[in-house]
DNA sequence: GTGATAATGACGGCGGGG
DNA sequence: CCCCGCCGTCATTATCAC
């Protein structure tokens, strides 16, 4: 089976290779195509309807996992996909000359930001263009130029938040020697170069798709390689080599099941074109919406979390999600709900996929053995200058080709703590508005918090907003006139901007979020955006008692959708000193999400409450010491 | 008190090798 | 099947300067 895999991989390897040097020109003729067309009609405001339809065309429902039967569940999971992307060199590895970075300083027009002027460009726009280290002597690439001021463009063209007033930087950012803040590309939405995993998923399923093969996540990966073998004979060899000396592979994996990828019911780039794949879920009668609810949690708690949270939450199976797929990030999260799912689509504009396409100035000082695409996972812990300072110190002691022990310890720390190349041999964090820009949110969203820890804090306990819309967009259909929305544990609101960017009008959002400082983003954000609805704040889960929320479902006429990600802190394994699962301090919370759910459920269906009710969603757990037995009606 | 800086492993999944 | 090393992880806390 290793051999195997091996040889998989080789494989899949050079089908990259292969597909790749295709993309190479068509990604190229469509991205100047697009380029130029779109200098020719301007920026649409929104997305143009073939855009639209182009989306919705993609998205197909994938079984994700195995449909053994609830008892037998396995939550632990890897990931094929992500072999498969991973082996695509990072970009072309043609570095242009660059000489001389270019000052934030620098006050004068040039030659160039004439020429942006001359062909209609703003003159805020065209005078930032030249603060962008591609260009100089070297004409031939001045493309990215291009695509940041057309980013920028659509960016003050789009609606609500995302038309905020141009970028600043702060004096701290300032100081950042030869990070050229291209200010708006940070929330620049990406319609000018064809995605490359997009294109990735549809050429790779288009390949099944010829061999008139049900692309079906449930299929194995042996059968989805055979199912494109034709592209390679001399892998098939490899393989059929392998296999006799490992032995037949179907017969192994009775023996050795298969475990679930760490994917959902389907995911947009990851699927294919044309192919419509329905998913039968089961999910209980009782557990069925309206009203709708939806959990997310990190993926790696501790052993055992997953199938609590799921017996808490109706024995309904959790889709596992690696923001991977949607974002430059990865994200590895389980989202527990009864939403359809059918007919999802993404968000427009989607994301940057890869670090380069998010942050392209890093290109310039990134060394070819730093071989990351993507971030790891958005954490509170972003490294600290003393650690930074050592890698420089590090690689410049070493010389110009540094030996392995050193590439393999800065590569380590780069990964820990998500550095990035702004200097030779020099390496820096992300920055807080890199980072709302990564995971989905407007541009410096967190922006009122002075502190940056603060603002790192409230970002790495966030929603990816682009992964969470994906999953909500079937809501779009079915409250076409807005929705009422309970919001627990909202943290900076990535529900509400999930729904805001899906165009779903809230008539009322009821958060319950127990940080100040967060309860001010969500206002602010609330307020920027111009929503129409009412918001309400309540400070804490506890206070949600049975009949504060039953004088609210009166007051509002019941909820939904019932949102909201519980506190990992007690789960993650970033957690050196009190990860005790759900019975910690904070991730206990989860147990107060089930009980409001159930409230929310039984109050709305006009049932009678039981305390038997109660037990059976909390268990014997929290609930019972917050002081509301003696309010449940007997 | 606040903010910046810096240091602090364990756990579980995974894959290679025997 | 087991062992072992590698990898990644919505974090917490002590210390210091102001």
């Amino acid at each position: 089976m290793k051999h195997f895999q091996r040889c998989r991989k080789m494989w899949l390897a050079s089908f990259a290779r292969f597909i790749t040097c295709l993309i190479a020109c068509t990604s190229e003729i469509d991205r100047l195509a697009g380029l130029y067309s779109r200098i020719g009609r301007g920026w649409s405001t929104q997305a143009t309807q073939e855009e639209k339809s182009f989306q919705t065309e993609m998205v197909v429902e994938i079984i994700s996992s195995d449909d053994e039967s609830e008892t037998s569940l396995d939550w632990s999971s890897d990931d094929e996909i992500e072999i498969f992307s991973n082996s695509i060199a990072p970009f072309s590895g043609h570095v242009p000359k660059f000489t001389t970075p270019i000052c934030e300083s620098s006050s004068s027009w040039t030659k160039l930001s004439n020429q942006y002027l001359k062909m209609g460009f703003p003159s805020s726009m065209a005078f930032q263009a030249q603060h962008v280290p591609y260009l100089g002597e070297d004409r031939k690439h001045e493309d990215p130029v291009f695509n940041s001021i057309l980013t920028y463009m659509a960016l003050q063209k789009l609606p609500g938040d995302f038309n905020q007033t141009s970028y600043v930087p702060h004096a701290s950012e300032s100081a950042r020697a030869n990070h050229v803040d291209l200010f708006n590309v940070n929330s620049a939405p990406k319609y000018e170069a064809v995605n490359f995993s997009h294109h990735m998923g549809f050429q790779y399923d288009e390949a099944f798709n010829t061999k008139e093969r049900c692309c079906n996540l449930k299929t194995p990966i042996e059968d989805m390689v055979d199912s494109i073998q034709g592209l390679d004979e001399a892998g098939v060899e490899r393989q059929q080599k392998k296999r006799k000396v490992a032995g037949p592979i179907r017969s192994k994996t009775k023996t050795t099941r298969r475990k679930p990828p760490v994917i959902g019911f389907g995911l947009p780039r990851v699927s294919s074109a044309g192919i419509s794949l329905t998913v039968q879920r089961d999910i209980p009668p009782r557990a069925r919406g309206p009203p709708y609810f939806y959990f997310e949690n990190v993926m790696r708690a501790p052993k055992g979390t997953w199938e609590t949270i799921s017996s808490c939450l109706y024995k309904i199976q959790p889709e596992f999600v690696d923001s991977i797929h949607f974002t430059a990030a990865a994200r590895k999260r389980g989202y527990l709900h009864n939403l359809p799912i059918n007919g999802r689509f993404e968000i427009l504009p989607v994301p940057p996929s890869t670090i380069q396409e998010a942050l392209p100035w890093t290109k310039y000082w990134w060394p070819e053995w730093d071989k990351r695409t993507k971030f790891n996972c958005i954490v509170m812990n972003n490294g600290w200058p003393n650690d930074m300072d050592g890698i420089a110190r590090d690689l410049n002691n070493s010389g110009p080709n540094p030996p392995e022990h050193i590439r393999k310890d800065v590569l380590r720390r780069c990964k820990r703590y998500n550095y990035v190349w702004v200097q030779k041999n020099k390496v820096t964090n992300l920055k807080p508005r890199e980072i709302e820009y990564i995971m989905g949110y407007p541009n410096d969203h967190t922006s009122l918090l002075r502190n940056d820890a603060k603002r790192y804090e409230c970002l790495a306990n966030a929603f990816q907003v682009n992964t969470v819309a994906y999953h909500l967009s079937v809501l779009k259909n079915l409250f076409p006139g807005g929705i009422k929305v309970l919001s627990l544990f909202s943290g900076i609101g990535g529900a509400e901007v999930a729904l805001h960017r899906l165009n779903i009008p809230m008539k009322l959002v009821v958060s319950v979020e127990i940080s100040e400082n967060c309860q001010r983003i969500l206002q602010s954000w609330w307020e920027k955006s111009k929503q129409q609805g009412q918001l309400i704040h309540i400070s804490d889960v506890k206070h949600l008692t049975y009949s504060e929320l039953k004088k609210l479902m009166q007051k509002c006429g019941g909820f939904d959708l019932v949102i909201g990600g519980s506190p990992c802190n007690n789960l993650s394994g970033n957690n050196r000193t009190t990860r005790d699962g759900l019975d910690g301090e904070h991730s206990s919370c989860f147990f107060d999400y089930c009980r409001i759910l159930e409230l929310v459920r039984d109050v709305g269906n006009h049932k009678q409450l039981f305390i038997r009710d109660y037990a059976r969603v909390c268990g014997l757990h929290t609930f019972y010491s917050s002081g509301e037995k003696k309010k449940i009606p007997s």
